[in-house]
DNA sequence: GTCTATGTTTGCGG
DNA sequence: TCCGCAAACATAGA
């Protein structure tokens, strides 16, 4: 679930916490898979002793810079959470890998369907490499959306959603911002307009900075849910205008927002505002 | 108890 | 290049 504007917020928090500079002194893992093949023996001693100089956010990986040069990358998944308690409370049972630093505090991964990864590496263009532009760098002009989507012929929500094409965007956001920007999530890339392209560029930037405004979105009050600092729930999710909205009336329109499948993930219009 | 859906990514076959 | 499908897992809700 975390999309860009989660992971930004927990990068955020986790910098506050006090735990950069502060030298590892365990390392636990109790869910081999969590760390992308690597081996748990390999793992701890490659991160023991050396300390965090760095935490930035690219597409949705929290990145981590270490003292030894490696740098260690974490992806969330679906349903991963990453947050700093105490060094000594017990394992939670979903914590699949407890990072300590003395008796200070411990930076604990939480995750209940396990999909989430970490993945330690001397070179991080392995692990993020391939992925497309950062959508809130200055860089990612309108123009240069529009170019990218006239290149390309797949519809434009699975597009939204490929890493490699813009990185960040997940289910929420891209409903989102289509509905901003009143297209279709059917429609092919190459035949939005300049002005449609320049209109939906506008709106993945508003819905954005407006999820990282509120800390994220936090749906609904089940186990599996968006929580910052473990425990935080971000407010975003009274400020979404469709998706997950199924039957509610659209805001702009008045006409009952539809769920739809498309590229085999679900998908909330207003078939008024966003005609094919 | 059973069945279905779920916010992500990757890899395969057509 | 593009599309559909399955898999990695656990849980909530019907």
């Amino acid at each position: 679930m975390p999309e860009l504007p989660e992971v930004q917020t927990i990068v955020n928090d986790l910098a506050e916490t006090g735990i950069l500079h502060q030298v590892v002194s365990s390392v636990q893992v109790a869910w081999d898979k969590t760390i992308a093949g690597l081996d748990k023996k390999k793992f701890g001693r490659k991160i023991r002793g050396h300390h965090f100089t760095s935490i930035h956010r690219r597409g949705k990986y929290i990145v981590l810079g270490l003292s030894s040069g490696d740098t260690l990358l974490i992806h969330l998944r679906m349903t991963g959470r990453l947050y700093v308690t105490d060094a000594n409370s017990p394992r939670l049972k979903h914590e699949h890998v407890i990072i300590g630093f003395g008796d200070q505090a411990a930076l604990r991964f939480h995750d209940t369907r396990k999909f989430g990864r970490m993945y330690l590496t001397a070179n991080a263009d392995k692990v993020i490499g391939h992925l497309g532009p950062e959508p809130l760098d200055a860089c990612f002009t309108p123009d240069k959306f529009f170019q990218m989507l006239a290149a390309r012929k797949k519809m434009i929500k699975p597009l939204l959603l490929d890493q490699s094409f813009i990185a960040g965007l997940g289910n929420i956001y891209a409903d989102e911002a289509l509905w901003t920007a009143g297209i279709h999530p059917e429609r092919q890339a190459h035949t939005l307009s300049e002005t449609e392209s320049r209109s939906l560029h506008k709106a993945i930037g508003a819905v954005l900075r407006l999820g990282l405004e509120n800390f994220g979105t936090t749906l609904g009050g089940g186990q599996a849910n968006f929580l910052y600092n473990g425990r935080r729930k971000g407010r975003n999710w009274d400020y979404l205008k469709v998706f997950r909205q199924t039957d509610l009336p659209c805001p702009r329109c008045r006409q009952p927002i539809e769920r739809i499948v498309v590229g085999q993930r679900s998908t909330h219009i207003c078939r008024e505002c966003q005609k094919r």
